[in-house]
DNA sequence: CAGTTGTGGATAGCAGCACTTTCTACTATC
DNA sequence: GATAGTAGAAAGTGCTGCTATCCACAACTG
């Protein structure tokens, strides 16, 4: 198909594609002639696959291309990819050097039995989290982590079941992706629905 | 204390303050004359709190303006206040016409008993991402809903506990908008962790 | 075969955002 | 009386994610 085809069948303007091709987030199309060129149905699912980034996920354009590279890494691995995912959901510039807080998150992993590299993007990013929440003066913020960690084991668990159950190894890759970046606006938005049939229970019990 | 110690307490420039008592985002300082001004421990922390969504929240300007109305709003109440932070914080133009997307949400909300109005932000968020899941190729996705449901709430309880905690209704208040923007940032942060930490056991069992 | 439309490749421009700088005018302090 | 700090406003900056325009050429249309 054409470039006009691959943009009727997205809704993404053609000027946007051509961007996205200049900034490597597409593959260049299988060339006919000097300034006619083909696309496939790679094309149209990876150009969904960044417009989910970008729109739901709300990743910035360098984000989508490093997260893209685990993708079409040849020594792919499923560890690996998760770290690369992390770091490019994470948004920069994270200040993680609170001693007080980055304790917190160290006797946290300990007694969960947890291991992490503090030099990870998931932990700096608790870390800085919880610098945060003290700094607002809620010193009892991380005492929710108990919670969330149970919770988020859960999560984790459902979230290796789904990309294990994919019939191959790139699906399982994109399973990740997906996992990752639609999980975390799934889980933020389910949450928010929780919140409000307690707190709508709480007001009017009788429903 | 003046603009200079504010700036200094915190470590936001003072042209940033500046910037936001402009944008409404702080209440003016009490004038001792007509070039000086003195803030106190109140504009302090509603520094911090601000830059608290604006970093670790990553919350617009005009998004922390809506947020910062429900906490100054007199007619404040838990529920109310909960809807205009889930409004603020979702991103804004998204999509909820799919309506695959929608009779999913609605069988979802229904087998859980769950009751919201289809015009909330909270359930428009939830289209919004099982559309995009669909629209990359996912149409499975939805079935995690279940495992994030009963998660949620889980975490709507502990939120909700944290806020009942509260010593008066204005902390309640400030407790609704840290959980949720703080909360949100945790428990992707502690999900990345999770993960990792799952991942690392299947490829190596033995720690 | 003329005319229209579509295309690749490139450059330039634009809108929005979150500051940051600059300015004037005044006050308080050393 | 020099210096530093401050208020308030306006203009400027840097970044990001597109969007518009241009050209030369290909492909189809009547």
């Amino acid at each position: 198909m054409r470039i006009a085809e691959l943009s009727r069948r997205t809704g993404v303007p053609v000027p946007t594609i051509k961007y996205y091709l200049r900034e490597g987030l597409l593959p260049a199309g299988e060339l006919t002639s000097p300034n006619q060129a083909r696309y496939g149905e790679a094309h149209l699912h990876r150009l969904r696959l960044v417009r989910a980034m970008v729109e739901t996920g709300g990743l910035s354009i360098a984000a989508v291309r490093d997260v893209l590279g685990v993708l079409d890494d040849p020594d792919k691995s499923l560890h690996k990819a998760m770290g690369t995912v992390t770091a490019a959901v994470a948004p920069p510039n994270l200040d993680d050097s609170d001693e007080v807080a980055r304790e917190q998150v160290r006797e946290f992993l300990e007694s969960r039995g947890w291991h992490c590299n503090p030099k990870s993007f998931a932990f700096k990013s608790l870390v800085s989290v919880l610098t945060t929440a003290r700094e607002v003066g809620h010193h009892e913020f991380f005492r929710q982590l108990d919670t969330y960690a149970e919770v988020c084991l859960r999560l984790a668990e459902a979230d290796l079941d789904y990309v294990l159950g994919a019939p191959n190894q790139d699906a399982a890759l994109e399973g990740v992706v997906v996992g990752s970046v639609l999980g975390d606006a799934a889980v933020a938005a389910v949450r928010r629905l929780a919140r409000r049939e307690l707190s709508s229970r709480l007001t009017a019990p009788e429903c």
